[in-house]
DNA sequence: GTATTTTTGTGAAAAAAATCACATATATAT
DNA sequence: ATATATATGTGATTTTTTTCACAAAAATAC
């Protein structure tokens, strides 16, 4: 049984990784994760350990090796299909934003009620909320994104599931009700600066990552 | 010492605490307020147990005190300002996203170094780059969000470090470059997605909060 | 007014996560 | 070839976080 926290930093290795092999790299030392990362070059190591990834005493990791190792653990081969729902701001630049595409991660249509957002986004198809159960299906979509206001999120949610996705995306300050075979994470803009600024106020240190 | 995950419970606990004010309750047992954040009613009780926090056996605790006790001890209680730099989708998406002013977060200025963006988004004024530092300082404002594209993130946050920011809100994918006394907290989007997509595509149950 | 139920409150225990200490391998220099 | 410096790797330890177990208070029922 793995951890939320200990993928994240996986994910985060692999991230670094990919720049540094167009960089042209080929060896990487657990302390240069380290640096990139924000954790400490022991961990990087001890993670690698468990993940059962072994490196080179003096010299290193390589990173090839390394980029592959993780996409077997982390499961990152085919492109990763994705709808949205609730055009509006926040929405939108989801769809436009360019690092998903980058790391494989493809949004297939977005859903809404207002008929004035129908068409295109960018080259996503924009449908009517309606037409979301059948495209899931179809498609054998199993992420979403949720990106509609507090008081229509629990719906979106219920219909999202009962179409056939298992894990969501949720910008909705509100606690989905769920089971447990569902993966939700939430992004909470409010909280995340709220947060910020009781650190800032009260100049503590802060201590532990968010993510 | 309080360690980021305690405080971001007790955002979550006055979130809701609002919410259930402006309904009209007046006593709340923390079982409702573990239903509506995610966490069990013994970490309610040991964070209020923790925060000096008392309530009445039988009966809970009584809204409005336990919502003053949290101000005080998270400090809300005049608007904060806060400053964005970066007027692409993303930033104008939080401009205009109407969570922050509900929780008395303002941004009060964006900036950008392309001249097209220059004027207003909203009521906010978008000014030129050039004029971070005089603003930050004749408004006193502690907090900065950056939404500017990886390459620039490293030098946008270094100018307003140097211009008294002490917090910063980071939607860039990279780690920045800081020192001990500076808040950082990052929103990784693609991360946050791909750690969803690894919980979905293995069925592993996720153990643990992002936040 | 006594018993019963509900709910808080907290020291102790358990579990989880991070760090330490040190053994071990390997490249490089001499 | 030998010594030296650099990195990994992991069992043990420490620290942090969460949960348990149960005591105590207050409301309600009888």
């Amino acid at each position: 049984m793995v951890s939320k926290k200990y993928i994240i930093r996986l994910c985060r290795y692999r991230n670094v990784l990919y720049r540094l092999k167009s960089m042209g790299f080929m060896r990487v030392v657990s302390n240069n994760l380290a640096d990139a990362t924000d954790v400490t070059a022991l961990q990087v190591r001890k993670d690698f350990s468990l993940a059962g990834i072994t490196g080179n005493k003096k010299g290193g990791y390589r990173v090839d090796e390394l980029i592959e190792k993780l996409n077997q653990i982390l499961g990152k081969n085919e492109i990763q299909k994705v709808i949205l729902v609730g055009v509006g701001k926040i929405g939108i630049a989801l769809m436009y934003y360019k690092g998903f595409e980058e790391e494989g991660i493809k949004i297939e249509a977005a859903f809404d009620i207002d008929p004035q957002k129908y068409g295109k986004q960018k080259d996503i198809p924009v449908l009517p909320l309606e037409r979301l159960r059948d495209f899931v299906k179809t498609n054998n979509i199993k992420t979403g994104i949720i990106t509609v206001p507090d008081m229509a999120a629990q719906q979106v949610f219920n219909l999202m599931i009962s179409s056939g996705i298992k894990g969501v995306l949720n910008f909705a300050p509100i606690k989905l009700r769920s089971t447990p075979d569902i993966v939700i994470n939430n992004v909470n803009l409010v909280m995340e600066l709220e947060n910020l600024i009781y650190f800032v106020n009260t100049g503590e240190r802060n201590k532990g990552e968010i993510l």
